[in-house]
DNA sequence: CGCATTATTCATCACATGATGAATTCCGCT
DNA sequence: AGCGGAATTCATCATGTGATGAATAATGCG
């Protein structure tokens, strides 16, 4: 496994998307082991690639690791999802559903874990989750929020919840939450969510 | 900063907790920059000693880890708080406040960071905190839990929303959740997280 | 075809890391 | 005073890192 034996140097025949292989192979290694744990090395053995191939596209690690945090589905999507019509009513639902949605298919759980890995060892992409949170989710999310007391503060303890709940269902994978099932998971979480906005509401 | 010049080799007069001094530098490194973004050397400069020394008394950085997340405050004071008396009313409040307790001074936070950030990128240090939540906090809470219908799960997600907290709070540092007062948290949190506790009990 | 451009690898650098073993200095005991 | 052992540093190794520059091979445009 591993390193691909690929004969002599020189450009390969045909047109393979070499740099597309790259960034996948990319987000995969930094899903599992962060920013500073995954080595340029590492990520080029993963695409079957010469490490310097590595440099040539992308110059330099960071930069690569900024393309490939250049989110692959549409938080836009996620995020107006989420809002629906910027009503609260079920928005604890929408929430987890949409969390679950994301986090359970690889496609979105690499990006999302390499951002999360690395943002908690490095300040640089501690800022890129700050802005991610921040503009792309947290941005639209306080649509449904508007008006609310406290609107800001609830809506960012709801997101925090999430990421709580994925570092213990696909990080520390401490059970039994690691293996429920998702419509569990909703069931459980969904009406405690919702009471972040529920309670802002009743209240004015 | 840094390096302190302290002459010649030999031993050091007087009697210096030098095991110690290592000990806590090292918590505070580790809680800074995670396991693997710990270096041995920085370790050492951090207690102002030679790297060598830390070998001498740890053999190996794994095992300093290992002795540098003996944890400092006691658990069981810290679950039993929570826990109070094996009563779920008012444990939504009890969790945050004790949580804030602990995370609110630099003592108790830097282990707590080190072992976060590391189970991000190691795996032992992963099943270190599966360990630690499950014996040390979970197991005791669990009692306020008894016999309520899916207690595990729900005090699982219960811890994970403080955990997302922290991160939110100390690690990425999101305002205004990073920035508001415990009070206010509380305030905000509390009844939320007792909801984990309500909604099971009133449904049995 | 011919030739510049691009894709790819190889060899190599400077540097940081964890670890080890020998040398030096001090302490406590007799 | 003397001696063994513990504390401390120094010099050093092997390894892995990000990065660079030159060499080689295929492409595409004229």
């Amino acid at each position: 496994m591993g390193k691909v034996l690929r004969g002599r140097s020189g450009r390969r025949r045909g047109a393979p998307d070499t740099k597309g292989e790259i960034l996948a192979a990319a987000r995969d290694v930094f899903g599992e082991r962060g920013y500073d744990g995954a080595s340029v090395r590492a990520i080029a053995a993963a695409a079957g690639v010469d490490p310097a191939l590595v440099h040539h596209y992308f110059g330099t690690k960071e930069k690569l690791f900024l393309a490939a945090m250049e989110i692959p589905f549409d938080p836009a999507i996620i995020a107006d999802a989420i809002a629906a019509g910027s009503s609260g009513a079920g928005i604890g639902e929408r929430a987890i559903r949409t969390f679950l949605g994301v986090w359970g298919q690889p496609s979105g759980r690499a990006p999302m874990l390499a951002l999360l890995r690395s943002a908690m060892q490095h300040e640089t992409a501690a800022r890129l989750l700050r802005q991610f949170v921040t503009r792309a989710i947290l941005g639209r999310v306080l649509v449904a929020f508007e008006g609310v007391p406290d609107g800001a503060l609830r809506a960012e303890a709801m997101v925090s919840h999430l990421i709580g709940l994925a570092i213990i269902r696909y990080v520390v994978k401490l059970e039994p939450i690691a293996s429920v099932s998702d419509e569990e998971l909703i069931r459980l979480v969904a009406p405690v969510l919702q009471r972040y906005y529920d309670d802002a509401v009743e209240q004015s």
